[in-house]
DNA sequence: GCATCATGTTAGCACTGTAAACATTACGAG
DNA sequence: CTCGTAATGTTTACAGTGCTAACATGATGC
């Protein structure tokens, strides 16, 4: 059979090679996770997209696990810009922990399938005795709690509290994907906002 | 081919007739995933283990899909009951209220699999405008938090005070699965016990 | 005792990830 | 420029999957 005549190469004045395969690989990856809400990625549905034959591929990547590792790397690298911006539009402060909180949610739900896979495989990074890896979103958070409690300096209590935030947003957006829990704006804001008027001293805040 | 010989029938009289197929499949799926970490639970495989043919399942399940969600609805009903038992050994109040969140994360721990599979499929349940559906987990939560915040009868904030709980030990449970968090019992109960050494008036929890 | 139904069987389909062997192109050294 | 070699693609094949269809067996009620 000869070259499958849909090919829509980045650089297609050749035929038989390419160009970059393995990066169209990455962003056909990436679009179809998008478009979908399960993970199906398939090696031989991807490599039909591509107009190239399914083993082709492992030229890029070892394995079919390799390449929705890379994906993976891509999904924290968004988060993690996502909550930057959120952070910064909100000036700083309370307003802005709070936003990179409904932000890391948001982007959970917006891309349901990219997010289940990011953390269903286990992060790479040496996280250095440090939880939470050396990833921009885990910095983020750090930054957040770090700007609304500055009496934490570091140590236990600080990363505890990271670790608090962190579970609570990664919680909420896990039972929101799953259907647990509506995917209401309104919802969102008051679960990250906190116990939410429970606490009588601290005005509704994260806490 | 005759009879597989490895056949462990539960009542192994007969020979061609299984006795009860559809309650060894599923005691043979629960030990599949205590087993193992990712619950990758082959139909064949496990057809091969009860000594049966793979599409003998077939008369009990109509896809491995109604299978694995018969296997979750076991997965909620396990969690709730631990939880339940976690929280009358602690004598009730706050105290009990604290180890269901506890037991919550212990229990997720202590079964990857079947968390993960428990919670992948959305729980079946008519959620009765109520989010959380009707299992005993969430029932749990709900008294806990009434006996903790008694002034909250019902309405939003009770609701959110518990989506806030339900999250924070589900994305704690989650995060400690993915390898991001130490499992560690003193950080397991410190991220439960709230913002920690934050709030100056409770003490901290039952740390 | 016999029809019927529940429950098991085998054969086969379309699909998957992956390995092995082969083909084509790009590229750097003589 | 030529040519060997490495990079990148191809076809073929294998073992595995969930699942359907057609058939066999055993239990059950008239």
């Amino acid at each position: 059979m000869m070259r499958n005549a849909n090919t829509v190469n980045i650089k297609s004045q050749g035929d038989y090679h390419h160009g970059d395969l393995r990066a169209a690989a990455l962003a056909l990856g990436l679009k179809k996770l998008a478009e979908q809400a399960v993970p199906e990625l398939g090696l031989r549905g991807l490599a039909r997209e591509l107009g190239v034959s399914a083993t082709a591929l492992y030229r890029h990547f070892a394995s079919k696990d390799a390449l929705l590792d890379a994906l993976a790397e891509e999904g924290i690298r968004q988060l993690g810009e996502f909550q930057k911006r959120a952070a910064e539009a909100a000036g700083g402060g309370r307003p802005s922990f709070q936003a990179t909180g409904e932000a890391y949610v948001k982007w959970a739900v917006g891309n349901p399938a990219l997010f289940a896979l990011t953390f269903a495989r286990k992060i790479r990074s040496d996280l250095s005795t440090q939880a939470g890896g050396d990833n921009e979103a885990f910095r983020q958070l750090q930054a957040g709690i770090s700007s609304v409690h500055p009496e934490l300096e570091q140590g236990k209590s600080r990363a505890f509290a990271a670790l608090h935030a962190w579970s609570l947003v990664h919680g909420l957006s896990h039972l929101i994907l799953a259907g647990q829990i509506d995917n209401d704006p309104e919802t969102i804001r008051a679960v990250v906002s906190g116990t939410f008027g429970l606490d009588r001293e601290t005005g509704g805040g994260r806490a």
